[in-house]
RNA sequence: GGCGGGGUAGCUCAGUUGGUUAGAGCGCGGGACUCAUAAGCCCGAGGUCAGUGGUUCGAUCCCACUUCCCGCUACCA
């Protein structure tokens, strides 16, 4: 089995600024690559900016910039907002750089080589205004004037010249390569629609377009920009250095072992992508996960109702972790979630603040004024001692399959079980009664700060920042993080030193 | 309209390949303790598992119907 792992994000349109969609599909992919990471995976983890279209072209013009120049700036953002996010990506594409021209034209040279894409003619009811086609059926005409149903905008028929690619001749090959992974597309209720989508009958699609020009141009043909997905999801190749199959980073990484992406954009990635791939003749990505999205109270947020959460806002007010750790345990992977300012505050404070934090700040007061801040000698684990650690190594197979199944909510749920649990523990154990009986109090300790350092090791995917300061209090560093040391009871050593440790989380005094 | 997913405690969600008292967290009420960020621990209140009917010895879980919510139903991404 290859210990490589490939996992990607979106590449982000920058065409607004980053909001919290871009920042939960980043934050749940960074999750994914840090836990492989520790896992021991080679991994490479990828994020960008898809930098194509007439909607940055005319952003541009009315910024009174040369298209290139207003993208420099703009995905700069994103870059920002994956620092701020602190992602692990080791790197980050955008499609106006040359590696990606190169890679794109090449994917297209291949495929119009093989025939799989032809030069005909689209047409259908266009609306100006609303920059889109209509079917004959969302088309109504009302004194002789025909328009949308949907917008009421005016419609007119328009024809022009377009490459198309042979969708329709995919369908069945599409159909089976569902069918033969039944994980190919999650979470579940995505898949069947997909298929169901599919098996409606799949029309070719045009990937060509003439109506403006910032894009990568067809190589055989200037007058045409290439279809923005063919484009955008050839990223996901650039950066592996595709076309150079010989590359390391192609041989190691292609086929691609998760795409996460939003629910919106998973017909582009669970259709058109795989097809565009089969056609090539090149590897289908191992799965296409499509999470829901994240609502502010119930309703989507929008600008009219004032109910935006930005997500620097939220990292500025409240920290970072608390964003990571609120967007992966409290929204169920797979469908939408909610956010709200009150639900936050109320996450920080139970889980992190009195749940953790103080679970840190207790055992490690205790050891200072007991132990010198020392780890223990003399280590004779009890039968509940060894209940309690055991429930890692017990769990360790689970915990890898939740992963490999992106099923955060179960690997969250274990992490904070173990945090009550430990809590209990040390309660139940009274060490401050057991000072006259340095043998079991030694073992107390001993245990607690394994129990801190193995619920720490598991939250370092979600809470990098908050889970190397705790580390820290036992000179672990980010290097030496390794998930399966949790299956040891003994890996700290008697009589080293350990460091104090800050408050990690702040409680949130709530005044409104 | 067609296809699909869902309606489980005040809130957010687990769960049940059908089987004795249906779970967690938060919130709420009470209690004992004191190492700790007045945190943690214990006890408790609170659910006709959307409704009706059916299959079954037995259904929250299977089937049918009803009702409500959501998603998909291609070229804006």
């Amino acid at each position: 089995m290859s210990k490589n792992y490939y996992i990607t994000t979106p590449i982000y349109y920058p065409s607004a600024k980053p909001h919290m969609g871009h920042a939960y599909s980043s934050i749940v992919s960074d999750f994914f690559a840090r836990f492989k990471r520790i896992e021991g995976f080679n991994v490479y983890f990828l994020t960008g900016t898809d930098e194509h279209g007439l909607k940055i072209q005319r952003a541009a013009e009315k910024n009174k910039k040369e298209p290139l120049k207003f993208c420099d700036e703009i995905s700069n953002t994103f870059k920002d907002l994956s620092k701020t996010l602190n992602l692990s990506n080791d790197d980050f594409i955008r499609t106006t750089e040359k590696r990606h021209h190169i890679s794109v034209q090449n994917l297209w040279n291949i495929l119009e080589k093989k025939g799989e894409i032809y030069l005909s003619k689209y047409s259908g009811w266009y609306s100006v205004s609303d920059e889109a086609f209509y079917a004959e059926d969302e088309v109504e005409e009302k004194n002789g004037v025909k328009s949308s149903k949907v917008s009421g905008s005016m419609v007119e028929w328009v024809e022009e010249e377009s490459f198309f690619f042979k969708l329709s001749k995919w369908q069945n090959k599409l159909l089976e390569l569902y069918e033969k992974n039944d994980k190919f597309i999650l979470p579940k209720s995505r898949r069947n629609e997909v298929i169901s989508f599919v098996k409606s009958g799949l029309k070719d699609l045009s990937v060509s377009r003439k109506s403006f020009s910032w894009g990568i141009q067809v190589p055989t043909n200037k007058d045409h920009v290439i279809y923005v997905w063919l484009d955008a999801l050839t990223n996901y190749l650039s950066a592996l250095n595709y076309p150079n199959t010989k590359d390391n980073l192609y041989k190691d990484y292609w086929p691609c072992d998760v795409h996460m992406i939003g629910k919106d954009i998973l017909r582009f990635h669970a259709v058109y992508w795989p097809a565009f791939l089969l056609a090539a003749d090149l590897p289908v990505p191992k799965r296409i996960y499509g999470h829901g999205w994240i609502l502010s109270g119930d309703e989507k947020m929008s600008k009219s109702k004032g109910n935006i959460l930005d997500p620097l806002e939220i990292i500025n007010e409240y920290g970072l972790d608390p964003l990571r750790y609120y967007l992966l345990k409290e929204v169920s992977f797979g469908n939408d979630g909610n956010i709200s300012k009150d639900k936050l505050i109320s996450c920080i404070n139970s889980d992190l603040a009195n749940n953790f934090g103080n679970l840190c700040q207790r055992v490690m007061a205790f050891t200072e004024k007991n132990m010198s801040l020392q780890v223990p000698k003399n280590i004779n684990f009890n039968e509940e001692d060894l209940k309690i650690l055991n429930k890692f190594s017990d769990n360790y197979d689970n915990l890898i399959d939740y992963i490999n199944n992106q099923n955060i909510n179960s690997y969250m749920n274990f992490i904070v079980d173990q945090m009550f649990i430990a809590n209990k523990y040390f309660n139940d154990q009274e060490p401050w009664k057991k000072k006259n009986n340095l043998k079991r109090l030694n073992s107390i300790i001993y245990t607690s700060l394994e129990l801190i350092r193995k619920i720490s090791i598991l939250l370092y995917p979600v809470i990098p920042n908050s889970s190397l300061k705790a580390l820290n209090i036992f000179n672990i560093t980010e290097e030496q993080i390794n998930i399966e040391s949790i299956k040891n009871n003994k890996f700290l050593e008697s009589g080293t030193n350990i460091k104090k440790i800050d408050i990690l989380f702040k409680k949130v005094l709530s005044n409104d």
